[in-house]
DNA sequence: CGTTTGTTACGAACGTTGTTCTTGACAAAC
DNA sequence: GTTTGTCAAGAACAACGTTCGTAACAAACG
């Protein structure tokens, strides 16, 4: 354990056109081969082939493949801008900010994919969820509710984006959906089969716009109290459409 | 390709001790290493090894690793249950599948993991994407709505459950986020600060439960119109609150 | 009964993968 | 000039998905 040195990671030899290895420069040649190559092409291996050395040079700077990726994810979360654009109502605001961050996602191939696998705790995701906190408790979303937004939402946000981002590999994903709707039989099926070509539609923006609308209305609209005990009424049915919210409990 | 001849699955040979090889056992035996050993444990020589055979031998009835994981994932859904309990309201009976559909895909290790990573499109699925339509056309959704929301509510509930199983291998997946928030400090992310304890509460049901609701109230809230056209209008602010639910169709 | 045919089982092998061990090279400190 | 600490990187290991070739066997056919 190097503590109490401030080690500077500086190039010590002076290397002619290579340059030095460190965590930043791995990390952005990994973002590189993912997005060219995806996902599933990017291993340790080949961010090793790309930078002229071995794999096992990398484990100096990255513990792991997991911490790379987390390391990854961060580092690509830095482009979600948490600068509101001025005076717009606060709804405006937070769906500004969703769009940007399913963009972000959603513009790297295979990044909703990482983002998926890995539990997101570095600082750019705590930036992140300040930003959100902020947007929620300004629309008069209370404490409880504003925190587990937050996991709702970014949870959200992010198995959308790698959803759409799986169709974009149209072949196996939107295809194989479509061919087992193709051949729904209205007997057995019939709401599916009476509705099978609205469910495939959609793509892209039009959907994503829209759920966040669905969730940002049952956030911002329901002004739920969840059951801070262990064990909440099992028949607290709470008010919808502002009429009988205070049921006596049965 | 063996068109038109109904193939019998029979065992040819008599073995004495072994059962005959088939696509059913393989997923069960699949399903059985998954519940073990979890997503990352599952490999094809390891059902192989299970089933005293060899890697090769499977992919007589199985064509890729990623086929299988749609089989199982099919095969597992078919314990959520669609009959409807009687004669509770829509609301309720939406609720009480979905925390069904929630549980069967927390309840086997990795499961979830799996259908996050997997299209599902199997027979099992359609009928579940049937039912989810019919409580959402009895709940007074319209159909598009309904469509999109069908995949709104498997997917959220799907990255659920993943997210919540993966906090149970516990020591990197919620101990990080809780080593994350514990080193905050107050003057960069003051909300979070403030917060952090509310952000890691409500582990396991009462999470989901509280989520559903929210997501079940936009839907059912909002009483949503989809935007059709490409481009919507910027300051639509869709009515909240019960109020103006009939909005003349866009 | 002998031969052919089609299918299943499965060892062997190939190319990758993540990770560790180990050795060698080099700059700085003594 | 020698020691020390750090980084680079080749070699190796175990495990992976997948393919190839071959042996075993039931049924069909002569």
């Amino acid at each position: 354990m190097n503590e109490g040195t401030p080690r500077e990671i500086i190039s010590r030899r002076n290397r002619p056109a290579k340059a030095p290895l460190s965590r930043d420069l791995i990390i952005s040649t990994a973002l590189e081969i993912l997005e060219r190559d995806g996902l599933s092409g990017l291993s340790l291996r080949r961010v090793a082939t790309a930078l002229d050395t071995g794999a096992a040079s990398l484990y100096v700077y990255v513990a792991n493949l997991k911490e790379l990726h987390a390391l990854m994810l961060d580092r690509a979360l830095a482009a979600v801008p948490v600068t509101e654009p001025g005076g717009l109502p606060w709804r405006d605001r937070l769906k500004a900010f969703l769009r940007a961050y399913l963009h972000v996602l959603y513009e790297r191939q295979g990044l909703a994919q990482l983002a998926l696998a890995t539990i997101a705790s570095g600082p750019n995701s705590l930036r992140l969820w300040e930003a959100l906190l902020g947007l929620l408790k300004e629309g008069g979303v209370e404490d409880l509710s504003a925190a587990w937004g937050v996991d709702l939402l970014t949870l959200y946000v992010t198995a959308l984006a790698a959803e759409q981002s799986l169709r974009r590999e149209s072949d196996q994903g939107l295809g194989q959906v479509k061919n087992a709707l193709s051949t729904v039989s209205e007997q057995q099926f019939p709401l599916v089969f009476a509705l099978k070509d609205v469910l495939l539609s959609g793509g892209g923006e039009t959907r994503g716009e829209w759920a966040l609308d669905v969730i940002i209305d049952g956030l911002a609209g329901g002004r739920l109290q969840p059951a801070t005990s262990a064990a909440p009424h099992p028949n607290q049915q709470r008010g919808r459409g502002g009429k009988n919210n205070s049921l006596p409990a049965a």
